[in-house]
DNA sequence: GGAATAGTGTCTCTCAGACATTATCGA
DNA sequence: TCGATAATGTCTGAGAGACACTATTCC
């Protein structure tokens, strides 16, 4: 290894990016703020900026995340380190890194940006990777900028299968919930339908998942439904089995 | 987001620090280097160095990875992005930001760091994270330079957690190998033991995982065993389990 | 023959998947 | 009453864990 030369290593920026999920109307969205400025002028892109100087990855993200959704990583949103991506050429104008971070949220209030809801949106992760149609594809200037697509396909792919293992679905959901609408989040996340009464069984009989509260509601309709809180457990095992195809 | 502001970003330096893993005598073994230069003079530390200003950041990783080991990630080694460390502080000098790099190998010859033996070693990782006994403790001088306990640390759950659900474990295996071998690579990483046959029920049965040769050997002594190459699955499904506790 | 490792077989229990039925609300 | 969703129960097959036996080599 050569010595480090303080005087002599390549400058470059450093910023976070965020892949902020949640899960609307049945389908997983990710939030995406519309560029002002070039270059990609116009187009969308996840929300992101630079680390300031004296401040860790984690906080800069938590910083930005703030600023763009007003949401505190604290109030029951999960965060956490995505990847970094750092080709030379990802943006035209310098050298920059960019770590990106996985944010799962609950369904929020409508996006601001600066208070201009045309700049920042919640769009199905469906619509931004064109899985949409055949009449889409990449360049065609409906993409995301930079290398955007495919961070945002890596978050997508990192919470499909995070969800498996771990108790993270309880992320997308408000404090307390229902067993049919945690279902409905492994539904959108992994776009399939699953069994609601193995689902059932599966899931309050995994140790540490879910805590019932006393309380019931009747916001879906039909018989009132138990509430539960998330409970302790980090991992889940045995993990929950994501249907093949 | 705050428009970017090229002339006005904080300038970061960039490096890449490898946890290189292999199994050796039984053991689950790490590449470390001894510092020739403060800070942490005379200490061991995880290769890495800076990442160059025309290179991505896995390039920079597999040419750090070819100078310290003459290892080259396509020969059976397996060479992945682990995680990002950024703490303001991590560094005394300067601001350095690390993008760690995983990397899983067969047993190699004796490594070279610039050809001298004495600077860098294959130390098993219970020593390395004082797992080894009581008398040992982080702050006494055995602990790794910089944050790089964490990192190895965090290697090494990703690989434990890998080998569960992927085939990664050959990239610890001689190109061919037996059911054996392999299961000792199993138990050295997982520090268990594990049932022999229950063991090659399901590594044979699983598909894609391993590929017969034909081949023989005693290398191993007793009965001869059948040679293997790694199948071309990523992905093993169902995957092995790890036993609790 | 003895020691070492390789390979196959059997039993049981857990659990995922498929599927039916009853319960309780609002309209 | 109807239509929605919630909750519980049964059956079956796949597979993991525990365990016994045979096979083939080198000494």
């Amino acid at each position: 290894m050569s010595p480090y030369d303080p005087s002599a290593f390549p400058p470059f920026a450093v910023t976070v990016d965020l892949v902020v999920l949640t899960v609307r109307h049945h389908a997983l969205c990710a939030l995406a703020v519309r560029r002002g400025e070039p270059p990609y002028q116009g187009r969308w892109a996840l929300p992101g900026g630079f680390v300031r100087a004296d401040e860790d990855l984690t906080q800069a993200a938590a910083r930005e995340l703030a600023e763009e959704t007003g949401l505190h990583a604290q109030n029951g949103a999960h965060l956490e380190q995505l990847a970094t991506y750092g080709d030379p050429h990802r943006d035209p104008r310098m050298r920059v890194v960019s770590v990106a971070h996985l944010v799962l949220a609950p369904d929020l209030p409508a996006p601001r940006a600066g208070g201009d809801a045309r700049s920042a949106r919640w769009a199905p992760v469906g619509e931004l990777l064109h899985d949409g149609g055949p009449e889409r594809g990449p360049g065609d200037g409906s993409s995301l900028a930079f290398d955007h697509d495919r961070i945002l396909a890596d978050g997508v792919e990192r919470a499909r299968s995070k969800i498996e293992y771990s108790s993270l679905a309880t992320a997308f959901c408000p404090p307390e919930f229902t067993v049919g609408e945690l279902r409905r989040v492994y539904e959108a996340v992994w776009g399939v339908a699953l069994d609601p009464r193995n689902f059932h069984r599966k899931v309050t009989g995994t140790p540490g998942f879910l805590v019932p509260t006393g309380g019931t509601t009747t916001r879906q309709g039909g018989r009132p439904a138990q509430l539960f809180r998330a409970g302790g457990a980090a991992l889940l095992n045995p993990p929950m089995l994501r249907p093949e195809i």
